[in-house]
DNA sequence: GCCGTTTTCGGCCCGACTGTTTTCAGTCG
């Protein structure tokens, strides 16, 4: 079978770092490293591309349209079958390790005849590591603790966890402070914290000392501290020059290459403190990020598509799409109730619509079936439906009656089809039997998709961040089948899932696909978690006529009456 | 390895901080 992007991508991205420990040309080591990045957020799939459609793409030239090619017709290439075979399997590994890059690890081989993660931590126990020249005692306890850290995992965050250590940072930071990098960016995961503020570095420094873990590095313009084992950074920038400090922070590392690049082309260089002409060298400073923009001749990018996915072209030309504005949701397409296993009950469901600016509420319980707690039968669907009829007399927000139906295993659905008849919405979900192989996982969503009385698939691919895996989907298919169907697919805004994520939002976008915000909230507090779903929305590429929350109550329930 | 209304060769983003250094290499974002 063809590989996927992701695949492909990864055997790029590997090529890239075993090129980077043998010492090979960093620029090179960079094409390999962009190529990756490329391919695993293009839009359609690799393996449907021929070599002149590959090379068009930005960053891919014949050299790596030939390895991609392979790549899909063999899942590997030549090129890195024998890269591998020129050092220790384990190697790549350690460029993993904070403080470790491509020359340590090629020292501490060629030196040392480290091979892996457990010789390193061998040699760090036995003191070797200081012996060689250029490393010393603080190197050595530095890789040790890097060992320690990579031992115990450390992926990256998912929201529920950055939001909270990033308020606290603010709150000790002694003056204004804002959040940037792609928590600001608005992310499904979050790496770590970056915060810009005009707070003075000593004092700040010190506060954050204190309610940090540990002082990763503290200098004059920066402190790097370690807060519920993450890393945050924090830059100190001043009223006259935060617009430059806020677009460098908030990145994504690639858009400011990219940005750089631009600056560049028309003679100036762009850093975290302004623009500098070329040739006089005078550095002109900013306030807000706006005013780069419009000196490097774009219209201003949103922070969530700063990613360097064709955003910096479209703002040259001042063609950048319009995004899906929070001012333009109108409802949540996704709430349970007390009818099954939320907390809210229907008038509580209603209020916190109201209380939101809501005209609707699609309040949509599980279907009784095995693994769901209080799931709704036919009848009892019937009655919640009378129950929603009441509320809506007297409510100042309509809520819509749904359902979340399972789609069971051989992708029929948890309930029979009559029962489905007197909702305005369904949402079909995967529920359960997570192990399913992709073929199969991916005709029972596409079951679903074809059944005309569903109108959402929930969670997609069924991630929980940190905890579960997406199962196996092939998402192409998915959203091909979508497309045809009509079905929309669901952004379901619980950060705890995000799923769908940004890459295949952009492609359902792509392909005419409508897209669901849903929070799946089951307490009131939950219905906030819109914003996430937004964000991603915006990720995606998302403009209001892509999004289903944006059509007004007649326009969603007429689509079925 | 990629790329080009200055180029098909010679460039390729830019700065902060640390550790081990007598002036800088390596890593990171």
């Amino acid at each position: 079978m063809d590989a996927t992007n992701r695949q492909v991508a990864e055997v790029l991205a590997e090529i890239g770092a075993l090129l980077e420990i043998l010492g090979e040309n960093p620029f090179k080591v960079r094409a390999y490293a962009r190529a990756a990045e490329v391919v695993g957020h293009l839009g359609r799939s690799v393996a449907g591309m021929d070599r002149d459609e590959l090379e068009v793409l930005p960053g891919i030239g014949k050299a790596i349209a030939e390895k991609i090619t392979e790549i899909v017709e063999t899942g590997t290439c030549r090129e890195r079958e024998r890269l591998r075979e020129a050092m220790p399997p384990g190697l790549p590994a350690l460029l993993d390790l904070q403080g470790v890059g491509p020359k340590t690890v090629r020292r501490l081989w060629k030196d040392l005849g480290v091979g892996g993660l457990d010789d390193l931590e061998a040699a760090a126990r036995g003191h070797r590591i200081r012996t060689l020249r250029g490393f010393g005692e603080k190197k050595e306890h530095e890789i040790l603790r890097a060992v320690g850290v990579a031992r115990r995992g450390s992926e990256r965050m998912s929201l529920t966890e950055a939001e909270p250590l990033a308020d606290l940072l603010l709150a000790a930071i002694p003056g204004e402070a804002r959040v940037a990098g792609s928590l600001r960016r608005g992310r499904s995961t979050i790496g770590d914290i970056d915060i810009v503020t005009l707070a003075p570095a000593a004092e700040t420094a010190l506060a954050l000392a204190g309610v940090a873990d540990e002082v990763i590095d503290a200098g004059e313009k920066k402190v790097s501290v370690r807060i519920g084992g993450r890393r945050a950074d924090v830059r100190f920038t001043a009223p006259d020059e935060i617009g430059a400090m806020l677009l460098y922070l908030t990145g994504s590392k690639a858009f400011n290459i990219r940005l750089r690049e631009v600056a560049r082309s028309a003679g100036m260089r762009l850093n975290e403190y302004g623009l500098t002409d070329q040739e006089t060298g005078g550095l002109r400073r900013f306030r807000t990020e706006d005013e780069v923009f419009a000196a490097l001749g774009m219209s201003p990018v949103p922070p969530e598509l700063r990613e360097d996915r064709g955003e910096v072209e479209l703002a040259l030309e001042g063609a950048l799409p319009s995004l899906v504005d929070v001012q333009e949701v109108r409802g949540d397409l996704h709430v349970h109730s007390d009818w099954s296993d939320g907390s809210m009950s229907l008038e509580e469901i209603a209020a916190a619509g109201e209380a939101r600016g809501y005209e609707y509420v699609l309040v949509s319980d599980h279907s009784a079936s095995l693994g769901i707690a209080r799931g709704l039968d036919a009848p009892g669907l019937a009655r919640q439906q009378a129950a929603i009829e009441q509320v809506n007399r007297t409510a100042g927000c309509t809520l819509l009656a749904g359902v979340e139906v399972d789609i069971i295993a051989d992708g029929r659905l948890g309930l029979p089809d009559e029962a489905l008849e007197g909702c305005d919405l369904v949402i079909a979900s995967v529920h359960s039997a997570f192990g399913q192989d992709e073929d199969v996982m991916t005709r029972r969503v596409i079951a679903a998709i074809e059944n005309r009385r569903v109108d959402i698939i929930g969670h997609p691919t069924g991630r929980i961040i940190g905890r579960r895996p997406p199962v196996a989907v092939d998402m192409e298919r998915v959203i091909g089948a979508a497309a045809e169907n009509r079905t929309a697919l669901e952004i379901n805004a619980s950060p705890g899932r995000l799923d769908l994520d940004d890459i295949y939002i952009k492609q359902a976008h792509e392909r005419g696909v409508r897209l669901a915000i849903g929070t799946d909230a089951h307490a009131p507090s939950e219905l906030a978690n819109i914003r996430y779903g937004l964000a991603l929305a915006r990720r995606g590429w998302c403009g209001p006529g892509d999004i289903l929350n944006t059509r007004s109550l007649a326009d969603l329930t007429g689509r079925h009456g």
